[in-house]
DNA sequence: ACCTGAACACCGTTCAAGT
DNA sequence: ACCTGAACACCGTTCAAGT
């Protein structure tokens, strides 16, 4: 559609928005040639093949991760500044988080927050194998606390994403309430969200207080 | 290959085996076609279409999860079984966890498993929101503890596997050691694991830790 | 330097036809 | 009831050719 001149960047650009809209399927090198007005192999001469697009897309995502804590913060708080910050920039893009997980190790800001990460861990007194598990527990964390937001659909238009709630709503109703009484219960919470901030301070609290005791120990 | 009669059972076992060998990319129709000795449309006599065959994978791992805790255990000690339950049956499948995760309310066993968690969580005294929180967390933390596993490459042939540990290690070598100094101390530690067991232990008692200091609070 | 046309080897799926 | 042949609309990718 539109002839920006085409470069690596607007086709990352590009790459991203249709995930956002229409889920990591819908992204195929011939869908975004069609969008940016040229022929799919054209973007053979400016990305590799469609793995190395993918592979920017998750290098976004830690790009515009903010994981700054004020000076004097103690380690705790610079751990769920971490995640903190992670969970913002995965919510940019949910259904990319992914995408970025296996490129920690593979673009300069995910060193930079592991390095960031290992060093506080480390710096609290953990031992060096459990500073390892923590790190990789507070990007997964982020990762799933993301994919995971109830009521989110992440990659469906409004209405398929109500379409879909209704179905799970649906299905939970349907069930026996005499063996299920508690998802019953429960259906709400799981599948509707009243108060997203609370839902992430919550279970991001959940996982630094498991860390804290595991210090304690 | 192999001639066995066709039937549902028998594709969705070679599907998995193939998940198992060469990861979720190799199950295609017509793969699994020539594995079972036929054509390709044969298989739509037996099954709905491919996403079914995805579904019925990760109905699979919820069957063969043992939660069973002792009578009289604490609510806690009952988490954990469910962790450790959920982590034992991913194990033995680990690429096709994610199709799992997203058949929990679709099938009797995850419905099962969901119920009994929810049903420990609300009588250990947590707050609705919370125990819904927990127990999607509890599934969650066992899919991503099985699919991080360090020095586990799934999906992968062993050889496949060494030469990818070997090219992070190459990589991770290649690093600035000025800039990144405790990435290259825990380097090993995120990439092999010498314990497994205790690999698990240790994150699974962070879970459980961080519920019951949320309880506390 | 940058893009296209034509072609290749793959997908999942349908549907009429065979036994 | 169960399977096949032929066909369709999609993929990602290569490579020689155009400007």
């Amino acid at each position: 559609m539109a002839k920006a001149d085409l470069s690596r960047e607007a086709i990352v650009d590009r790459a991203l928005a249709v995930a956002d809209a229409e889920g990591l399927d819908a992204v195929t090198v011939r869908r975004l040639a069609q969008e940016l007005g040229v022929t799919p192999m054209a973007l053979y001469w400016h990305v590799k093949n469609k793995d190395e697009v993918l592979d920017a897309m998750g290098d976004r995502l830690f790009e515009t991760v903010d994981y700054a804590s004020p000076d004097g913060a103690t380690w705790d708080e610079q751990l769920r500044a971490v995640v903190r910050g992670l969970v913002e920039a995965f919510r940019a893009h949910p259904v990319c988080v992914d995408l970025a997980y296996r490129r920690v190790f593979e673009c300069e800001e995910g060193l930079q927050l592991a390095e960031h990460t290992l060093g506080l861990l480390r710096g609290a007194g953990f031992a060096d194998r459990q500073a390892a598990d923590i790190a990789t527990r507070s990007l997964q964390t982020a990762l799933m606390l993301v994919t995971s937001e109830p009521g989110a659909e992440p990659g469906s238009t409004p209405e398929a994403a109500h379409a879909k709630l209704a179905e799970k709503r649906a299905g939970i109703a349907a069930l026996p309430i005499d063996r299920f009484p508690n998802i019953h219960a429960l259906a709400g919470f799981m599948l509707y969200c009243d108060d997203v901030e609370a839902y992430y301070d919550f279970n991001v609290d959940l996982f630094v207080n498991g860390a804290r005791t595991a210090l304690a120990a």
